[in-house]
DNA sequence: ACGCTTGTTCAACACGCGCTGAAAAAGCGC
DNA sequence: GCGCTTTTTCAGCGCGTGTTGAACAAGCGT
């Protein structure tokens, strides 16, 4: 007891954080949590670097600035190639309701995800329009157009992504009810069909 | 030439304005396109009131402040009952494409209109959240939904807000090509059977 | 042991926001 | 014409934002 080492008592002030705990990766997913709640200008590095529990000039020091952690934290670690070949193993009969639920377990579980964020930030935000214009035509939709080989391919991608959206804003921004509470089922059932016909069916 | 009256040379600097000029009207045009545009957040009262070309006080004193100034823009000036009766006007057939046209007649003039502002200011702004709802559930599809006499009216009315909700995100919002500059009918004849079936078929 | 690098906090800057209060000019009643 | 009210501008307050620089502590190489 003697020993003065890592007596942290009570108000240590400055200076280097004790030992491991990753302060980057805790203002990473302080950050995801934040600007999917309040979307990219609502969102206020302060409130980010709080949660994290740790000086807001510490976004600054890690990633150089707030649009720097936002790209960063919209990274999403999904791969897209195998989400696709998941959605199509069993063929195309069923799609649009395997990705209706495929979407809603992801979204009510992180209670909205990247996707939600950028939805939020998107109104006045130019790079997050951007990233969502990309999401969907590149990583989302466009693969899956690409396989199934239909005619007016970007056409088809850009109508799925509005199911997706008005479903995603709806459901979660909006908080219309009884979308925002109703079943997987009862949504997939519903919104299924469109996606179908807007990926196998005619226009 | 020799009365002062009226001079008005050069740099007056305070006071009333010469006549008419209704600055609350002016005022008012410059709120609905600059929330348009950016959404409640984004907006900034100085940005309206130059716009009006009047000072950012003027919102205060005509007004009470911005949220008022939202509100009282946001109100619009068309009839729901009348609208509901046209588009049902010639049976129930083809209600569906009816009623994406005439949305996208409204918008495409407009530049969006005050449907958009409320979704760019959804996100991060609750009374626009509010309005949002009121507007889907009360005026544009609850109303359309009960004179049809189907099953879970609130469900459907909520599932037809999601498709004009997708629709005017990836088309105004997100600008997602080819959506985004597609022709009405192209739209219309795509997004028109989903609305139709959430309206008058099987869910 | 000592010094350099790195992680961290704190104080503060510059800016833009919504809003306020006082002053000034125009119009109105009489 | 004179006062009272209304409309308008201006200066600025208080606050919250993203960002910066200095100070300081912990660890690491040697």
């Amino acid at each position: 007891m003697t020993e003065s080492v890592t007596a942290t008592g009570g108000g240590r002030r400055k200076g280097r954080r004790p030992a491991g705990e990753d302060t980057r990766a805790a203002l990473l997913e302080a950050a995801r949590q934040v600007f999917v709640e309040q979307g990219y200008d609502g969102a206020t590095v302060r409130s980010i670097a709080a949660i994290a529990g740790v000086d807001a000039a510490m976004v600054n020091h890690w990633f150089g600035g707030k649009e720097a952690l936002f790209a960063a934290a919209m990274r999403i670690p999904v791969d897209p190639t195998a989400l696709v070949d998941e959605l199509l193993g069993p063929g195309p009969d069923g799609l649009g309701e395997r990705i209706v639920r495929r979407f809603l377990g992801v979204w009510d579980a992180t209670s909205g995800g990247a996707l939600i964020a950028m939805l939020r930030s998107v109104s006045s935000h130019e790079p997050a329009a951007r990233m969502m214009r990309e999401f969907i035509t590149r990583v989302l939709f466009g693969r899956l157009v690409a396989l199934l080989g239909a005619d007016r391919p970007e056409l088809r991608a850009a109508l799925c992504g509005s199911q997706i959206v008005g479903l995603a804003m709806v459901r979660y921004v909006i908080r219309l009810e009884p979308l925002a509470s109703a079943d997987v089922d009862t949504v997939a059932a519903a919104v299924g069909p469109n996606l179908q016909r807007y990926l196998t069916g005619p226009l």
